[in-house]
DNA sequence: CCGTTCACG
DNA sequence: ACGTACGTGAACGGG
């Protein structure tokens, strides 16, 4: 548990306090006895408490017998206010909008081997540097208060931010059980297949090199055994990419193989079987991740130290790092997930007829975009055109190029290009989705979701044509994948007060991977939990905001660790 | 500290 | 003429 050294506070701008704790010259009070005092405040629902960044608050305090309510937050304020334009840390908050560089942490605390940690910080220095802090927030809050107000965008950080701050935060606590032994052995395997292939490979190149250094592998493959054409990278440097050596394996040359397997093993191995573990919080044996709530552009989640949301999948080997994620005993993990969320959101947003249509009759979306495009019956649909297809429907999410989709699917651009003109030839209202957006976010700068939550797009007027199109793409893509992750935050909101109305105390929400829930509940209960969980997921569908006119589809699975799930 | 690569949705 | 699919975080190599 992470030491409390001190506590700032302000309840007036331009005055500020701090409370030394745990500092190491002992000039602390009691922490217990300020503790005691603070707790029926903090707790107060009639009190505003504001915070920058308050989760981190909330965490540690609820860690010492205190549940803080009536949280505000100057970093979800500015996220609603400006998310694209800028980041939302202290420092670059109050140097925009209080034209104040705040002392820096590393000027406290020092820097590389004279750094020291905060409780070696000398009381009067801290009390500058914290104290400053809670002014700071304070002023922004005025601020960014009266911003919300001016921009009517209070609502999305009332309904979509604020619940969040405890909701995670529990999440955050609970954390998840992790295999450790189980891991391990991955390891093992892993570096043994490793070991074979670093064999094989130096056979080929006829000498020992770091194959995880793009540099020389790219002079083995361009300079030394010239099997590669010359593919540079954008600094101009030989391009050693999985697309590459992909054709370059494709025309039977071995060493580009090999590369690719120990690519795949050497990542899983270092960024999750062998790191995972060093996660493991040994109070409570579990992995704590820390849920970001102001990081993307679009209103999605992230997730870091370590990030959960990344757990592979894809293949056989990757998948069995999610065995490593396990219930505890007489547990089970349930894990829901909307069904084509983005693609139900693009047929509402854009108002596609035959794509509503098709939901509301539980098609495959997938095999019935097949169909139009290629002019035939959907029972003619094989799986070469319905993989096309799926291609199709996520470049369209994307914010199609023909480029991007020749690339992806693998046929020329022309091909591409007939492709999509077939496809916005039987869906049109997606064509006039794409253009009515991108028009309204040339003169005003951003887009809106379907909720009304804001992706600032600053590049969209941009000179420069790359950066135009790259913008103009994630103009297209932000309100529906925005879209989506509104639809996740409420449901995760009407989860938790449904499970807290049935005094369902024993059932955990504790991973949110954007269009999946995980959660941990008591073996027994699993079928009545699910139901729940799906009516709560489902229902989302109508809300004060909006009411969708396609419905939402949710898949559950139930199982003793992450790897079944699916 | 940045660029490249690759894990996920 | 140009030539990228959208959104992330982590690890690594090499200045």
């Amino acid at each position: 548990m992470a030491k409390l050294v001190g506590i700032s506070l302000s309840t007036k701008i331009g005055k500020a306090c701090y409370i030394p704790l745990n500092h190491k010259d002992h000039q602390n009070l009691n922490e217990k006895e300020v503790l005691k005092i603070l707790k029926p405040i903090l707790e107060d629902v009639s009190i505003k408490k504001i915070g920058q960044n308050i989760k981190f608050d909330f965490i540690i305090l609820y860690h010492r017998g205190i549940s803080m309510n009536s949280m505000e937050d100057t970093m979800l304020m500015s996220y609603v206010l400006d998310a694209g334009k800028n980041r939302h840390n202290m420092d670059t908050l109050s140097q925009i909008h209080l034209e104040h560089k705040p002392i820096s942490y590393k000027e406290i605390v020092g820097v590389g081997k004279k750094q020291i940690s905060f409780d070696e910080v000398e009381i009067n220095k801290a009390k500058d540097y914290a104290a400053e802090d809670a002014d700071i927030t304070y002023r922004l809050f005025k601020k960014f208060f009266k911003n919300l107000k001016a921009e009517k965008l209070t609502n999305i950080y009332e309904i979509f931010e604020k619940p969040l701050i405890k909701i995670l935060s529990l999440m955050e606590i609970e954390g998840i059980k992790i295999n450790e032994g189980f891991l391990k052995k991955l390891s093992d395997k892993f570096q043994n297949k490793i070991d074979k292939l670093e064999k094989d490979i130096f056979k080929i190149s006829k000498k020992n090199f770091k194959i995880g250094s793009t540099k020389q592998l790219g002079e083995i493959m361009y300079n030394e055994l010239k099997i590669s054409t010359l593919k540079k990278t954008k600094k101009g440097s030989f391009a050693t990419s999985a697309s590459v050596l992909e054709d370059l394996a494709f025309k039977g040359h071995l060493l580009p193989k090999y590369v690719l397997e120990w690519r795949q093993l050497s990542k899983l191995k270092n960024t999750y079987s062998d790191t995972l573990p060093e996660h493991i919080n040994p109070k409570t044996n579990r992995v704590h991740t820390s849920f970001l709530l102001a990081a993307t552009s679009t209103g999605r989640l992230a997730s870091s130290d370590p990030n959960l949301q990344n757990i592979p999948i894809k293949t056989s080997d990757g998948n069995d790092i999610r065995k490593a994620f396990v219930a505890e005993k007489n547990k089970s993990l349930i894990s829901a997930d909307y069904n084509q969320i983005e693609m139900r959101i693009l047929s509402d947003l854009a108002d596609v007829k035959e794509l509503k249509k098709a939901f509301k009759n539980d098609e495959d979306i997938h095999s019935l975009t097949a169909s139009q495009v290629f002019n035939t019956d959907i029972k003619k649909v094989n799986s070469d055109m319905r993989r096309k297809a799926k291609a199709i429907n996520f470049g369209i999410i994307y914010g199609i190029s023909q480029y991007g989709l020749a690339k992806q699917i693998g046929v020329s651009t022309t091909e591409a290009s007939e492709f999509l003109n077939s496809y916005f030839l039987k869906f049109p209202e997606i064509k006039e989705y794409m253009s009515s957006t991108i028009k309204f976010c040339r003169k005003s700068g951003y887009v809106n979701n379907i909720f009304g939550r804001r992706t600032h797009i600053t590049g969209i007027n941009d000179k420069n044509f790359n950066i135009r199109n790259f913008q103009e793409r994630a103009a297209i893509n932000a309100p529906i994948q925005g879209s989506a992750s509104e639809i996740m935050r409420m449901a995760m909101i009407r989860i938790s007060e449904k499970l807290k109305d049935n005094k369902i105390y024993d059932t955990k929400m504790i991973l949110q991977i954007h269009d999946e829930l995980i959660f941990e509940a008591p073996s027994k209960d699993t079928t009545k939990i699910s139901k729940i969980i799906k009516k709560e997921m489902t229902s989302v569908q109508n809300s004060e905001l909006h009411s969708f006119t396609i419905p939402l589809s949710v898949d559950i699975n139930v199982g003793d660790n992450w790897g079944v799930l699916h």
